[in-house]
DNA sequence: CTTACTTGAGAAAACGTTTTCTCATCGATG
DNA sequence: CATCGATGAGAAAACGTTTTCTCAAGTAAG
């Protein structure tokens, strides 16, 4: 078994045919061996086996794919360029796929029909198994004309189609247990300041924040206030929510719907010599770290878990690519509240 | 011509063997007819190109790249998780590669040796023609141990082995525009204030800081400050700077190290009432928008333009793959200086 | 009317696997 | 000793392309 190497050609991969050589075997007993396939004697087996394991074989995924009709490969195609929310899903998902030999393709596109069908049609000819569409708001769908031949299709952060199966957070479950939180640690003039009405998650936060509300039987201190998820626009109403008058109508805590206005907001606080937890507990809504962090004091903000929303996505889809049963439409999964010190401590 | 699509078997995908019979012609006709190739009627060829077009046939691109001995596919392995620098990266990358007609496996990988190895073997296996490996500093390398297959390799963002293909961002460069732009503006006390001094690019960034004062004739009015990158460090420097007992000793410009020192430190001058930058200028390093817009000015910063460094990296790759001569060892890309308000106006 | 090219098109091999047959061989059974 | 079922292993087809031959028919030249 010495001169084992003499049967791959040089500078070419080695094949099953080398291992088959170098076994002594046909290339069918060589392929049955190692996949642990077929009939044939434990020696022959482990002695295939040996031989692959020395040349460094490995098995040319193209070819397998080829004949078995599955190329063990998913495409993500994202309209969130700069990341923010598609980075932790991709994270997620790929680490799911990669434990299970799936790969993933990536594609990012703008909102430009014509790069999407360019990628999609990438995607078509290198025979994706199936494909995540991530977005990043839950009310828009992207500008996508899937191909004729069905394949399944995931959607994650974006609207999904009727009868389509997709991944988005819970909004409203997440809002009701930050706002629980602080009703939880005493606070009882629980104001909230989110982002533009047009999103459906700032109409589900909202109505989160209600609902916590509500069961704590606390009137709704005032109209949420809506504006844009800017940093300015949580500065700029820092500042009103403290110029109303009596000091018993200002709020002792704010949810914010997300965490870039939560930190404009606590800047404003900061600047009026108002005292975060102390004075005003403020909460937002991503857990984007580098934000949460960054506030003095570090912020407690809902995760909204987008990894565990990518690799569920990829779950599913291969569950689908097997042909398994899946709950169809949107499903909503929990969020988590990450409890930092902007919210004050339980000792209250 | 009118039952066409009688030859495609009912769910199956469309083969070139369905285009053949469509057309009445040999698969080796139509393969040819297809791709220009061989010899053969206009008439017959467009004949076989209408069917193909008709019958919406898409080549199998896993069974071409048996034959070519040849994906159009790359892998790009990343340990930035976070995805602040690699974002950018796969970006551009991906988007020159699509209109090149080849995909990109994304591989997000902690600096977990582990995970490396099944991400890499999972590339080796689908027979990607290259692998781009990014990481989030350049004097570090990703712990991979590449597969012995000598495959082509190019890194961005990382420390690059001798004989390897690199492509960093110019910090020198950029550094150096930054200074000579605050010089320009008539600043004549340009400090600097920068990240731990064990990164290369702090390293490097100090350097072009020197070489723009002493090109200008300037003293270098202290040593550079280094801490961390962080917002706070930022901030606690505003302050100490403006404790220097002498005002004309303090500096009338900042060059920061990155953004978010940029910021705390602007947030310290504010809260002290030095106007930026009227008093002092501020200029960042790294032009993370979601940074550089929020500060109040905007934030005039360096970009290191990952995006071209991202189809920078991919174009050399698919060079290497062709076989052609590209430039070994690290290159440093041109940085942009990306100039908003908080470095003063030309007017002045 | 041969001969010699040119031209259009198909047959077959190749890429690297998996899988379904088929076929010897062997030990056991009658 | 003939028969039978089990066992180990290989031949060949298949997956969907591309590419290299080969070949017949047509055309121009002698």
């Amino acid at each position: 078994m010495g001169k084992l190497e003499a049967y791959v050609r040089k500078g070419e991969r080695v094949t099953i045919r080398d291992v088959a050589l170098g076994a002594g075997v046909s290339v069918a007993t060589a392929s049955k061996a190692l996949n642990e396939q077929g009939r044939m004697t434990v020696e022959t087996r482990e002695r295939v086996q040996r031989v692959a394991q020395r040349l460094g074989f490995r098995p040319n995924a193209m070819a397998r794919a080829l004949v078995a009709q599955r190329s063990f490969t998913l495409g993500l195609l994202t309209n969130d360029t700069y990341g923010r929310f598609t980075l932790p899903v991709v994270a997620g998902l790929s680490a799911a796929m990669a434990d299970r030999g799936v790969s993933v393709f990536l594609c990012a596109v703008e909102d430009d029909p014509e790069r999407v069908r360019l990628n999609l049609n990438a995607m078509e000819d290198k025979r994706v198994d199936g494909l995540v569409i991530a977005g990043k708001r839950i009310d828009r769908a992207l500008p996508i004309a899937l191909p004729p031949q069905r394949m399944p299709v995931v959607y994650v952060n974006a609207a999904c189609p009727p009868q389509g199966v997709g991944f988005v957070p819970d909004d409203d479950g997440g809002a009701y247990a930050a706002v629980t939180h602080l009703l939880g640690l005493g606070r009882r003039r629980v104001t909230h300041v989110s982002g533009p009405r047009d999103f459906e998650a700032v109409g589900l936060r909202e109505q989160g924040w209600r609902r916590a509300l509500d069961e704590a039987g606390l009137p709704v201190p005032k109209a949420a206030l809506f504006g844009s998820w800017s940093e300015g626009f949580g500065y700029e109403t820092g500042h009103a929510l403290m110029r109303t008058p009596r000091a018993a109508d200002r709020p002792d805590a704010v949810f914010c719907g997300n965490d870039q206005i939560a930190r404009g907001l606590i800047d404003a606080l900061m600047h009026l010599g108002v005292r975060v937890p102390d004075d005003v507990a403020v909460v937002g809504f991503d857990n984007w770290e580098i934000f949460a962090q960054a506030t003095r004091p570090p912020l407690t903000t809902v995760d909204m878990e987008l990894k565990e929303l990518g690799s569920q996505a990829g779950l599913t889809l291969l569950d689908m690519i097997d042909g398994k049963p899946v709950t169809e439409g949107l499903q909503r999964r929990p969020c988590r509240l990450a409890v930092r010190q902007s919210c004050g401590g339980q000792a209250r």
